[in-house]
RNA sequence: GCCCCGGUAGCUCAAUGGAUAGAGCAACGGACUUCGAAUCCGUAGGUUGCAGGUUCGAGUCCUGCCCGGGGCGCCA
């Protein structure tokens, strides 16, 4: 005999959302037609369930109209036919609409419930378990270690560590990565320019070389590398100095590239050295691998990948005729490392639209390494422009002095960077409002969605002063008002929001669902008061509801966004 | 020239091939002796760039064109 709370909850035995739910019931009910002979043998396509607007029901199916085809009836009888053998549940009602579609309610009761399952589960609520437990890389960011990240860089930073957050609440193993770029021509110009400011901070009169860095932040790094020890740079040879400069300022840089994107509450698991390709031979392996496959040839005094004998548009560079390996080469080993040395079941390589001409190239590498490149997506998203008041802030790249994230962090702080760069599709433009993002007005919707998780708190805090000391008695049965139900029912599309999410790869999603959970709330609490001293049952049965969408908030806010849940603002 | 992405309400943008295309802001008019008005309610606003096509059904898919952005390097 299962208890109401077993029943009502999606227990670690079968997680399902509700549109997984439904979408079994409808097979069940094809199948049993089948059975019985009212639908014609076929095999069943996948079934979708999707939302529904209010009018037509909470969820609905065009299942039938699909079907119409295979069983060569019309949609409407087919529809009928699979509501008349859907199995009972007590979950929801199944009506028909022409040209057939079927549309389900949920049961007010069956709704109520799910504030037992969100006690009972907690955080763990969301999880679902469509990525079955495979391993998955996102790799992102991955900016050139040669200074302050760029605010641009930020999207990035935000895109690619949601879609990590996301994939790992439905049930994929994520490793976060951050290439680091220490090998290259790149890398020369920085340690070339970090020698002539250590020697400039010394007194000595190095000229900062013509295409170098020209910030004033490799000052900063000459200044405390000279602080931290002394001059014995100028005693060696120039080439070892710079060698040495290299890997003292690359150490520096990502310090601070850790922190500041610690403060935009984004970690990493792993920080991945280009160089180390060259130094573990894995760059020759693969490069004696692509020649036995007859895909690397000679011309000009440079060594050539033959992209077109794979159905690409040209051939590419591998290994310039200066005999140092260009980036190109530097992608092919890295992603053999990912996927045959470290066996990533999916990768996930985040970069900005300005590298786009690069997909199709890294498909074909995946050609030439024998792996699917299904296997390999690459999620390309458009760039922001940064504004004040409308304004567009222009970027001195004369004085090599760049808006970084730094100084967006300490203006405005982490929570509207993050929601406001997830507020655009991956393929939008954003401009990001450096004023709007502080200003604490009805255009910032930041402030919005967490006054709403604010708002809860007070009516606990008044609750509690008001002598309501516990309310896990209360009937959640109680919670019929229209306004109590709708707001459930958005509860319960975030577990199969998040698996859109994971599915398309856009993040956007969660901060339009956010909004849309704060006006249900707001509506709810328009309508509804909680703390009643009259009514002490519907009281306490509302303080349940209002804590688990509290508990959804926060957990939407902090695991999934990644922004803080405030108690009092 | 070729490739990619956009073009949807005054503005900024959403919208798995589904039903009457939606939000926010701006505009206008309302609601605080109430759990926090950082909120809510109402009004108005559309030939989804243009022209064809595909089908039960197209903002969404296909073709052509127009406008804007990006990419086409022995840079990354």
């Amino acid at each position: 005999m299962l208890s109401n709370v077993q029943k009502a909850t999606r227990g670690a035995l079968s997680i399902m959302t509700v549109r997984q739910e439904l979408a079994k019931l409808l097979q069940q009910g094809i199948r049993r037609s089948q059975e019985v002979g009212a639908l014609p043998e076929f095999d069943i396509p996948p079934v979708e369930v999707t939302p529904a607007k209010p009018e037509f029901g909470d969820y609905s199916s065009n299942i039938a109209l699909q079907l119409a085809r295979l069983a060569r009836m019309a949609p409407l009888r087919i529809a009928e036919i699979i509501r008349e053998h859907l199995p009972p549940t007590d979950m929801a009602t199944l009506d028909v609409a022409a040209p057939g579609f079927l549309n389900f309610r949920l049961r007010p009761t069956w709704v109520a419930q799910q504030v037992l399952a969100i006690e009972a589960q907690g955080r763990e609520w969301t999880r679902s378990q469509v990525g079955g437990g495979r391993s998955v890389q996102v790799e992102f960011v991955s900016a050139n270690p040669t200074g302050p990240l760029h605010f641009g860089g930020a999207r990035n930073a935000v895109l690619g560590d949601t879609v990590a957050r996301v994939l790992d609440r439905v049930g994929y193993r994520v490793q976060r990565e951050y290439y680091v770029n220490d090998a290259g021509t790149q890398m020369r110009k920085f340690g070339e320019t970090l020698f002539a400011r250590y020697a400039q901070v010394l007194g000595e009169d190095v000229p900062v070389p013509e295409d170098g860095y020209m910030g004033r932040y490799m000052i900063g790094y000459a200044e405390r590398i000279v602080r931290e020890h002394g001059r014995r740079f100028l005693d060696m040879p120039r080439e070892e100095a710079i060698r040495a400069l290299t890997d003292l300022g690359l150490s520096l840089v990502l310090e601070e590239l850790r922190q500041d994107l610690a403060d935009l509450r984004v970690v990493f698991d792993n920080w991945f050295s280009e160089r180390s390709l060259y130094e573990d031979g894995t760059f020759e392996k693969v490069l004696a691998m692509l020649r036995e496959r007859g895909l690397v040839y000679e011309k000009d005094g440079a060594l050539w990948f033959a992209a077109t004998k794979l159905g690409g548009d040209k051939d590419e560079v591998i290994v310039r005729s200066s005999g140092e390996p260009g980036y190109f080469a530097s992608d092919i080993a890295y992603h053999y490392n990912k996927f045959i040395i470290r066996g990533f079941d999916w990768v996930i390589d985040v970069w900005s639209v300005d590298h786009q001409g690069h997909v199709p190239r890294m498909k074909t590498v995946m050609k030439a390494l024998g792996i699917d490149p299904e296997r390999l997506t690459i999620l390309l998203y458009n760039l922001v422009t940064l504004k004040r008041h409308g304004v567009e802030v222009k970027l001195s790249k004369r004085a090599g002095d760049i808006i970084t994230l730094r100084e967006v962090l300490d203006e405005v702080g982490p929570d509207p960077i993050r929601f406001m760069l997830l507020t655009r599709s991956n393929n939008a433009k954003i401009d990001f409002d450096l004023a709007l993002a502080v200003e604490q007005s009805q255009d910032n919707p930041v402030y919005y969605v967490q006054y709403a998780h604010t708002r809860i708190a007070g009516i606990l805090r008044k609750a509690r002063a008001e002598g309501w000391t516990r309310w896990d008695d209360g009937d959640v049965h109680l919670l019929t008002h229209p306004s109590e139900q709708a707001l459930l029912k958005k509860v319960l599309d975030l577990p199969d929001l998040l698996i859109t999410v994971a599915e398309r790869l856009e993040p956007h999603h969660l901060t339009y669902y956010a909004q849309d959970l704060a006006t249900h709330f707001h509506a709810f609490y328009r309508d509804c008061r909680v703390v009643d001293p009259a009514r002490p049952e519907l009281t306490k049965a509302r303080l349940r509801l209002v804590a688990a969408v509290k508990l959804v908030f926060a957990h939407l806010l902090e695991d999934i966004l990644g922004m803080s849940a405030p108690e009092v603002m």
